[in-house]
RNA sequence: GGAGAGAUGGCUGAGAUGGUCGAAGGCGCUCGCCUGGAAAGCGAGUAGACGGGCUUAAACCUGUCUCGAGGGUUCGAAUCCCUCUCUCUCCGCCA
């Protein structure tokens, strides 16, 4: 059998449909398991009948090789397989056909929560774990920042407009200088105190990675596609990166891999129309640095602890106040056995807004992408664990340095650990 | 974009006229012998996926599939035909 990716183990779901479909509940997705376990079912004995018809024509071959060979007419059998030979092509095509349709409803199973996720029916009931700094107090009214970065002439909302459409902007002078500070800060963060090492992959990558990380074939209408290819924009540098490693088996001592990613990110942001309709929060193209590793199954959740702890280490440098949430089991992406959220003190919000998602996917994007590691020298390969989390999201970073740094005067202060990336500018003027 | 060549196991590299080819040889790797220890040498073993049997499980036994991908011809395809993808060389064009 070629071609059947399960993302959740076949066998697992077998042999436990109950914890899948309690799993299932809890995040409140709703999947067909009897019409899964069904069509598994069908599948095995196709599959039986026909592996035992191709046996026969094996042998049956062969017996007619030996008959040649030894001068006898083997007519007879000949005339025989090719009913055989029709009989498997029919079966063929019905487990093929069976596979699709099982393929189609595995593709669209959600991961199963960790234990230790809360259960909860929305976003209300993610608990905060911790919370870091305290939220400037500001002597006077704080503007929000694109009313800030539009009057230091650093951020221009029309323009991005005019030569793209809503949810584009144009960064001018320091203002880009800042977003490009920003992408160079991170990645030395990460490559040099953090070990990560640094990736730059294509913006563009081809479906199958969307299928691997999980993006497709559930969200295809928040990508954007190229008209003319097969291409996606990459919504975040987590496709094309954990998918350097799509089909292949890696080395016990290679793990864990730690990578860190500079990419702009593309979002069609279908279905948030009218939300965070200004400024930068919700953007179609944003600049985000992605951490991604590659761990084995036993590491991956101190593994987890690390990566949110390296990722916050990135608001810590700049001084942003900001919190941790436990993303319950309602409010975790599809892929997710378990999710951070780093969430970033917006004062004119007055309230924290996410800037960083940190997930552990255990082995369910590894499966999608098989992407494996051999324990040991004769071992049999498993599958990896993948996890993720941006390091930070860039354009939001820049809303939160300009609201939480602004002065009376309507000047924004630049972050210490920002300043060397700056040419030494303290402070942005209008 | 034009012309040509190619895609085989961890790597390398064989595989006239279709018939024990899942695939020789070499390298690498693992284990054993040898050694005070190592190297060299010798011996053995070294793909994956999906089923079935046995089992608590693993090991093990067994079947099917996989020689870039998909389709076709045939009783039977790594070998023949078609389509696609990718790689390399030369030319052109560009950042």
């Amino acid at each position: 059998m070629r071609g059947l990716r399960p993302m959740l183990d076949i066998k697992f779901v077998r042999s436990k449909p109950e914890v899948v479909r309690e799993a299932l509940v809890k995040r409140g997705a709703k999947v067909s398991l009897d019409e899964f376990l069904t069509l598994e079912e069908q599948r095995r004995v196709r599959l039986m009948e026909v592996e035992q018809l191709k046996n026969l024509r094996n042998v049956v071959s062969e017996e007619i090789a030996r008959l040649k060979k030894a001068g006898q007419n083997p007519e007879e059998l000949v005339s025989n397989m090719r009913h055989t030979s029709l009989r498997i092509k029919q079966l063929d095509e019905q487990v093929r056909e069976v596979e699709e349709n099982l393929q189609q409803i595995l593709l669209g199973i959600p991961n199963i929560p960790h234990a230790s996720v809360p259960v909860g029916s929305s976003e209300e009931d993610n608990p905060v774990l911790r919370t870091w700094g305290e939220p400037p107090q500001f002597d006077f009214t704080p503007r929000p920042h694109w009313e800030i970065g539009e009057s230091l002439d650093i951020l221009d909302f029309t323009r991005g407009v005019k030569i793209a459409g809503a949810r584009f902007t144009v960064y001018k002078g320091l203002g880009a200088r800042l977003e490009r500070a920003l992408i160079n800060y991170m990645l030395d963060l990460h490559t040099e105190k953090h070990g990560y090492q640094e990736i730059f992959p294509p913006f563009m990558v081809n479906r199958q990675c969307m299928v691997g990380t999980g993006q497709l074939p559930k969200f295809e209408e928040d990508m954007f596609h190229v008209d003319k290819t097969d291409y996606f924009l990459v919504p975040t540098a987590e496709v094309p990166v954990t998918n350097l490693f799509r089909d292949e088996i890696l080395e016990d001592n290679q793990l864990p891999i730690k990578l860190t990613a500079y990419t702009a990110c593309f979002r069609a942001e279908a279905g948030a129309a009218g939300r965070d309709t200004r400024g930068l929060i919700r953007q179609h193209q944003f600049n985000k640095v992605e951490l991604v590793k590659f761990t084995r199954p036993e590491d991956s959740y101190a593994e987890l602890e690390r990566l949110t702890a390296d990722a916050e280490e990135v608001l810590k440098g700049l001084g942003l106040p900001y919190r941790v949430v436990a993303l319950c089991t309602a409010d975790i992406g599809f892929s997710s056995a378990k999710t951070y959220d780093l969430e970033v003190w917006l004062p004119s919000f007055n309230t924290y807004r996410e800037i960083s998602s940190c997930s552990n996917f255990e082995d369910f994007q590894a499966r999608r992408a098989n992407i494996r590691y051999r324990p040991g020298p004769k071992a049999k390969p498993r599958f990896v664990h993948t996890l993720n989390g941006s390091g930070v999201a860039v354009g939001r970073t820049v809303a939160a340095i300009l609201e939480n740094y602004q002065q009376a005067d309507g000047s924004v202060v630049i972050p210490e650990a920002l300043r060397p990336y700056m040419g030494g500018v303290e402070r942005i003027k209008g």
